[in-house]
DNA sequence: TTGTACGCGTTATCAA
DNA sequence: TTGATAACGCGTACAA
């Protein structure tokens, strides 16, 4: 790889017109920039960014941490990022945590060492120790996916979500309700599920809720077999409903139900969160809360950028946006239409 | 951020024996190290990696070129492939192509200007420009999904992925297939396919391909759309199976199907490729081509690592994995068992 | 075992 | 408009 210095012998110039060229910053002689930049095109010249970063103090490098890449809804958001970032002459440093706060510790170390600009994070929990180490250090942060006071953040509202499901469930008659989550006391989108079922006075019913872990990347497996000891255990209508946390898990749900000959939505009805693209393609097409996933995104670095390129420098900002209740066949039926 | 320099003036030692401690590399005084190491931990000194790269010529970073990060397969990809990088103390760095071989030459730029140490590459065709300048470049790389003669290569083969779909179909009667894909003649999922029928002296039926482009992000919609024109164009029994080139189509021409009142597989069986983890969840259970996910990633990066840490230099090496027909019921119907 | 001194490829400051 | 020259933080050859 060519450098400036050589550059500039070949030119006959000094190391510091050429960085002047490249740059573009301040005045050059037409002759000089002429001559320079036909021998940078010629020798297919690239600046050193390494070399680049330590004059300016700046990499131009943004870290992503997040649970897990191999979901489509994390993956849709990697590529609003990826997309945004590269417009702007950012680059992404991957880091999958597996849900798992030990690695987010450690990557959180390295993206550190590569002197990264900002840092975009979907933490493990809301109490991730990193949210910590982060706001003790310099780095410009976004926590993406759940509301933050001390960080730009950007999120759907959970609660919300579960509210949301729960009134579609009632409105249907269900008021028996399985529910398929990571936990049922700190999950948001279960607690505004129950929020709701207390508010109208309804007792949620004991022994409704199966742990199928969090960031388990075999989700779908998971779901299926808890759900089949379920309804095997259950007698029919012990449960007429169930909604899982996320699409994936509901797709192993769907499996079980299938293979145990229950009718979707007639002897159960189903629905999921995060209406991935792969939603409607389920047969029933399932019903699913939708989070607007390219805003989330694109939201997100804009947010990060804002604050790296415009230097903002104001006070934490929020940006909540809202789910949407998708209702397809899984809940509603045949009458559902073709929507 | 704290430097050598200034945690050598504290330690009252020389800078480059700072290093020394770092680098276990050469041998130190125990008291020396004693006082470096406190003054370390106590200031949570982190080493600047842009003046190491800039020292060592290396930067322990390898950039990951993919077409679509939000399509699950991919998405598996990069997970091992970080996660076995992040090992041995490589970082990943993403860039996003959309397929698009604009997009992976000025991606392909930055990654050099990065000074990655070597390149993953998940080519948007098989002749993308950017193969040839990888090669003219010093980078290690390795390509991912297809063979490549002059490069470190992992793939499952296509061609023979088709042809087992082919022999499947066939074996179950189906003689009139519909293909659904980006390209005839040039995807070998298609070719193999077509090889199997006409070594066995089965002329394949004209207008039976689908077109829906390649990296589509709206894939399941295209085939959702596509998939509902052609079988209210056509009578029934003009096809009565449908092989899609990816699961994420196949998702689409479900939901077609089951919108047109066609049952599955009794009026259309149904076939994919890639068997993601979502294929067992959709219902009927689609039959697919599964290809070892976790497997292509590991090997990729460990054959990359293998050059860049083991420092192998021997010949271009490719590992040629196999395609695996997996039967479930949207080929097979409900004999298919529970699979 | 230690310190000095140089180089890595840039940016940026200062005179000229 | 230009050219020296000093950083930037680290690795390392060399001498002590």
């Amino acid at each position: 790889m060519i450098t400036m210095k050589e550059i500039a012998e070949i030119a006959g110039v000094s190391q510091a017109t050429v960085s002047r060229v490249l740059s573009g910053s301040s005045a050059v002689s037409p002759r000089a920039r002429q001559t320079v930049m036909e021998i940078v095109q010629k020798h297919d010249y690239t600046p050193n960014y390494s070399a680049r970063n330590l004059a300016m103090d700046q990499s131009f490098l943004i870290g992503l941490i997040i649970p897990d890449i191999s979901n489509p809804f994390f993956g849709e958001i990697v590529r609003q990022v990826e997309r945004e970032a590269g417009r702007n002459g950012y680059n992404i440093i991957i880091c999958n945590s597996d849900g798992d706060i030990t690695k987010e510790r450690s990557q959180l170390q390295t993206l550190r060492a590569r002197q990264v600009d900002g840092v975009l994070v979907i933490p493990a929990s809301s109490n991730s120790p990193i949210l910590t180490t982060l706001y003790n250090s310099d780095i410009h942060t976004v926590v993406v996916t759940q509301p933050h006071s001390r960080f730009d953040s950007v999120y759907v509202s959970h609660l919300e979500g579960g509210r949301i499901v729960a009134q579609h469930l009632l409105g249907l008659g269900h008021t028996r309700v399985l529910l398929v989550g990571d936990s049922e006391s700190e999950n948001d989108k279960i607690v505004g599920f129950k929020q709701v079922f207390s508010e109208k006075g309804i007792i949620f019913p004991e022994d409704h809720f199966l742990n199928i872990g969090a960031w388990d990347h075999d989700l779908v497996k998971q779901a299926y077999l808890s759900g089949l000891e379920y309804f095997r255990r259950h007698r029919p209508g012990h449960a007429t409903a169930v909604f899982t946390v996320n699409d994936v898990a509901a797709f192993g749900i769907n499996h079980a139900l299938k293979e145990l000959n229950l009718r979707i939505p007639d002897d159960v009805a189903l629905i999921g969160f995060d209406d991935t693209f792969l939603s409607q393609g389920l047969n029933p097409p399932l019903s699913s809360v939708s989070q607007p996933v390219e805003e989330i995104g694109r939201r997100s670095i804009e947010m990060l950028l804002d604050r790296l390129i415009r230097k903002f420098d104001g006070d934490v900002r929020s940006v909540q946006l809202n789910p949407l209740l998708v209702a397809r066949e899984s809940t509603l039926g045949r009458q559902a239409g073709h929507a």
